[in-house]
DNA sequence: GCATGAGGAG
DNA sequence: CTCCTCATGC
């Protein structure tokens, strides 16, 4: 509906190979957000001028190769901030917040764990952990806040194909369930839950399952929660599997929400 | 015109990277035979299917990565050979010889030689000195024969951009120019200078110049030679610079000639 | 600059 | 399967 305020989050495995799926998007959905991750992209090679052409301010910060992170939106972003703690991490290409609207917005990538029993798996544990401690530092949870993004972790066995199988490994794993309600428990609403409480809605398949789309072979690993004060606004959200019939897609669809807010 | 044999030759830079160009331009151009170069492909990969449905048998010898070439030709060629020698060089696929037609055609990427007084140039002196001991081997001088490929080599000085400059460079250095002599003194007639005396017609442009191409920066390597017999029957021959300004371009243009040739 | 492959990652 | 980097060739 024309009018609503509407956000996306993406994860674009390479904002430059993705350049031509986005732009067409973009032109088509016309979001006030977009939160992009695993842009793959140095600073200095990120495709400012397209995307200022499409009509939208970014703010990104990435690194090569791996991870990378960036905001666009329609209006100007204030309170621009990078990494996870001040001191400026390993990796701060994962976390990207801006206020934009009157709406905080905090877009991660949270890292992805590789095996459980890890020091990676670990690490994400606590990268999850930290979020909480993130939210009480620059935040109330009364305030308007959206966390969206990226978070590797399929909440509960609706959103992952196999559950039974897939329970114990890494981004469906008792470990990382907790650790993400931790963070819910802040004062966060699953929004695409909220309006979506049926199974088998996707957002991510593994380039390596062949088929995997086709087939329903799929993940819900990428994220809108918001704060109650904005949660009540939220009119609907859903998946856009349109681009993924297309050619080149990412290996994760976009994730939008709109909300009545001025 | 319509009713004339014509055949082209074609340094793709990769024939699967070239593939809709090549395609286009076959269903546009629709020669009798063109020879291609540097394919880039095992012979497995080859895209042998797409060749057949755009209407033309394909003959191919390739390796990973570098050379490679292969005829297309829309009537069956026969009497097909691979390679210089009759013992499979290391290098076969450089060379592909066809009848077609009742044309005999010989089809070379000739090495580039790097740099000047290096072991590869000298190689490239000795592979050009063995064809003419090639053409002796499988014909004789009053035979329609027609060589045609990457030759690698700018015949004089209206075949550079800046004779004075290049002249000593690889593809423009007096030892090749000497080399090259040799085999056309066998029977050899350079069709496309036939038709057109002219300076200033190239088939190639380094990618490395920047705008080589709109800043006129080229070489005529390519080139299509026949022997008395045939060339006598030529009636035209130019380079095709239109898939130029399109997307994806090879470094090279494809060069063609038409025959009265029933 | 534009191709190729190898090796690493997810 | 689809990205990345790096090395290599022209």
């Amino acid at each position: 509906m024309a009018g609503y305020w509407k956000i996306a989050t993406y994860n674009v495995n390479s904002i430059r190979a993705r350049m031509p799926v986005l732009l067409a998007w973009l032109e088509r959905e016309q979001p006030a957000v977009v939160a992009l991750q695993e842009t793959k992209v140095r600073d200095e090679n990120f495709p400012h001028d397209e995307i200022k052409a499409a009509g939208y301010y970014a703010i990104f910060k990435g690194q090569k190769s791996y991870n990378g992170v960036a905001i666009l939106a329609k209006s100007s972003p204030e309170n621009v901030r990078f990494g996870l703690d001040e001191w400026g991490q390993p990796d701060e290409a994962r976390l990207v917040a801006a206020t934009i609207d009157g709406i905080n917005i905090v877009n991660t990538y949270i890292p992805q764990g590789r095996q459980a029993a890890t020091d990676y798996f670990y690490y994400k544990l606590g990268w999850i952990g930290q979020m909480r401690e993130y939210f009480n530092r620059y935040y109330q949870a009364d305030q308007p806040v959206i966390w969206v993004g990226d978070f590797n972790v399929a909440p509960d066995r609706r959103d992952v194909y196999a559950p039974d199988k897939l329970l114990g490994s890494v981004g469906f794993h008792p470990d990382e369930h907790a650790a993400l309600d931790m963070v819910r428990q802040w004062g966060f609403v699953d929004i695409f839950r909220h309006h979506v409480p049926e199974e088998g809605h996707y957002t991510f398949w593994d380039y390596r399952v062949p088929n995997g789309f086709k087939r329903k072979m799929g993940w819900r690993i990428d994220h809108i929660w918001a704060t109650a004060a904005i949660a009540g606004h939220s009119v609907r959200a859903w998946v856009d599997t349109d681009m993924r019939q297309g050619p080149k897609p990412s290996d994760h669809a976009p994730l939008l929400a709109e909300f009545n807010w001025s």
